[in-house]
DNA sequence: ACGTCATATCCATAAATCATGAATTATGGA
DNA sequence: TCCATAATTCATGATTTATGGATATGACGT
């Protein structure tokens, strides 16, 4: 991941169609959804909405698939992993005092995960 | 963290002088670095970076803190925490299958860390 | 008090972004 | 082939955002 993408990746994030409709996909995993239940879920017209979508496939954190006349959308994990591992990057290298906190608290508590 | 803060930090992020400077502040990990300093690695213009420290701190992604003449700057990590925990909030609860290989890569590796 | 250095703020202009409506493509069923 | 549905593409107007110059604030040394 470069500087580039990363910005593409940010700025993607930064409007609330589309990061409510990452969100929706990241909750919704491997099942994915389709373009018009995600339209339906965050009440948006269907061109805004493809618009937006497309803006995260370009940005690599979603991804899509043709089903019939459907289209489901996925979230990519490795969009994301890449995203955040720019950000963090040199903080776990250089200070990992600083580094240690954030992902334990990321990491799932009480074993609720895995 | 909610959508607004969660929005204006994404925003923040999404500007290459916001975040060169917030890769360096995380970089450099409590030390932080002054304005001017930032501004002198990144080659910006004084009053430029000014303003997009200010977009940085509003974002509650960076603290600052006075020292005589110098304002120092901080990535804050409980802000950078927020934000990420806003991202992947119900990975972690509905499909932990999705969001555990992306904290693993994330935690550093080899026991390079902590 | 004065000059100077480090930052921040104000203001105007240039540029990027967004939602919308209209038109278009692609698929599946009759 | 014709129609309905799912989704995308395109052009436009409105809003937002970034930048640079000038100016203001705040702190230090003399």
């Amino acid at each position: 991941m470069d500087m580039t993408s990363a910005l593409t990746a940010f700025s993607a994030l930064s409007q609330q169609t589309r990061l409510e409709a990452f969100r929706l996909l990241v909750t919704a995993g491997d099942t994915g959804m389709s373009a018009g239940d995600i339209a339906g879920a965050l009440d948006v017209r269907q061109n805004t909405l493809s618009a937006n979508l497309s803006v995260l496939l370009q940005a690599g954190l979603v991804r899509n698939q043709r089903e019939g006349r459907v289209i489901r959308y996925f979230a990519d994990t490795d969009g994301m992993r890449g995203m955040l591992g720019f950000l963090l990057e040199d903080c776990c290298g250089g200070q990992p005092e600083l580094c240690q906190p954030l992902i334990e608290d990321l990491t799932c508590r009480e074993g609720e995960c895995a």
